[in-house]
DNA sequence: CGGTTTCTTGATTGGGATCAATAGGAGTGG
DNA sequence: CCACTCCTATTGATCCCAATCAAGAAACCG
């Protein structure tokens, strides 16, 4: 958790200070939500285990997936620019997180320069990730999507220490279809022609991946 | 420019400090780039004057445009995480930057608080953006994007004291699809619908707004 | 001006959406 | 443990919106 999520090189001291931050544990059960849309914001949250989906809603009822997120990974920095949510944080399994005061991690990131500057970049890697995503909405197909989709499962996967190659979907076909601007339906026949041509085996969330270079060759050709 | 781009309620001195920081200007002209993807980071840069767009590229060449950008606004952010750039910026006109030098912005905001909370602010907003334009690339018909941009716009040039309902549009048919996930033919088509539907008056890159609440309830139902 | 880029409009195609039906699992309670 | 229900996934048939292909027209620029 340490490697992924906090800044290297840190004193026993600084150490203390920042366990002090993230001691205010809670955990979630499938289907609760971690903040919604509106909600006032005073932390962001650090995924210790499980799986969660964050989502924006319109009002006619169309949601769009903006993100799932691992252990390691933070969720709520959309909350800082206007002190209230701006999307819902579902737990897509039973999970627990620790909350950070973000009024105390700015005086923190004050005193300690490395997290400042740690912080800065989770920040940036956000928004890089979601280039990712427009471009992924925005140009691609929905083959090189749902390529792109798994392989960057799989490699989140491997940094975890799973295995790279096998794993357990947490999310619905719909709400993988959400996220990569699909529907449901082409989520699944989708996996069905991936899994005629040999790239995985898939049955229901159960996913092997076989034949991670054709998934990669799926991505950046036409046709 | 300091209402949209700074922070309120610094003393004097403070803001000496602010301007000292921001001192280093640079002028582009139409078609320069501001910076590349790769080329390393290590300034943000505050628009003065012009526009810009910034686009990731794809190795077999397809473009996603990520943004538009006019004075007031931010460039660069996306270069922090991993100290190379991850996006090119492109003037779209004539335009007049500010280069913020990253190591000492960081260094000044450990020191004025109120310039630290701000910073984050802006990161934040960057991302809900970001969340707006993945809603409207996942879920949104070629017109609610057209008409969500158009709207957009309008209210960004507001901000600067700008007419909202008359405008020149500083970038191509292209661009614009690019960044709505559309064709420029597909564009050029709703434009001229738009016109038909007398939504708007449009000649070239000329853009009149004629019925506001016509182009938003473009946005919310489907048909 | 002449050349090039940008924009508009028409005809046709195609990928993914929609509509529809069935099957498979998971969870619940008796 | 089984029966029941509900949610989720698969697959087929058809439709439609935007892409593609194509041809001019308009505007910009050196």
């Amino acid at each position: 958790m340490r490697e992924l999520c906090l800044p290297l090189g840190l004193t026993e001291e600084e150490l203390q200070r920042l366990d002090d931050l993230v001691s205010n544990r809670r955990r979630l059960k499938r289907g609760d939500r971690l903040y919604s849309f509106g909600a006032p914001f005073d932390a962001i949250y650090a995924i210790r285990s499980g799986f969660f989906k964050t989502d924006v809603l319109l009002e006619d009822g169309r949601e769009q997936v903006t993100g799932f997120q691992m252990a390691g990974e933070l969720l709520g920095l959309d909350g800082i620019s206007s002190e209230h949510h701006t999307c819902n944080a579902v737990a897509l399994e039973d999970s627990e997180i620790c909350a950070i005061p973000f009024s105390r991690l700015e005086v923190l990131s004050r005193e300690i320069h490395t997290l400042q500057h740690h912080f800065h970049k989770v920040m940036s890697r956000e928004i890089v990730r979601d280039h990712g995503v427009m471009m992924l909405l925005g140009t691609m197909r929905a083959e090189e999507r749902l390529a792109a989709f798994l392989l960057n499962l799989s490699q989140r996967f491997t940094a975890r220490g799973f295995s790279h190659a096998d794993f357990y979907l947490r999310m619905t076909r719909e709400e993988i279809g959400s996220y990569l601007g699909l529907k449901l339906e082409t989520v699944s026949r989708t996996f069905s022609r991936f899994q005629e041509e040999g790239h995985i085996a898939v049955q229901q969330k159960h996913v092997r991946i076989l034949d991670v270079a054709g998934l990669k060759a799926l991505m950046n050709y036409r046709g």
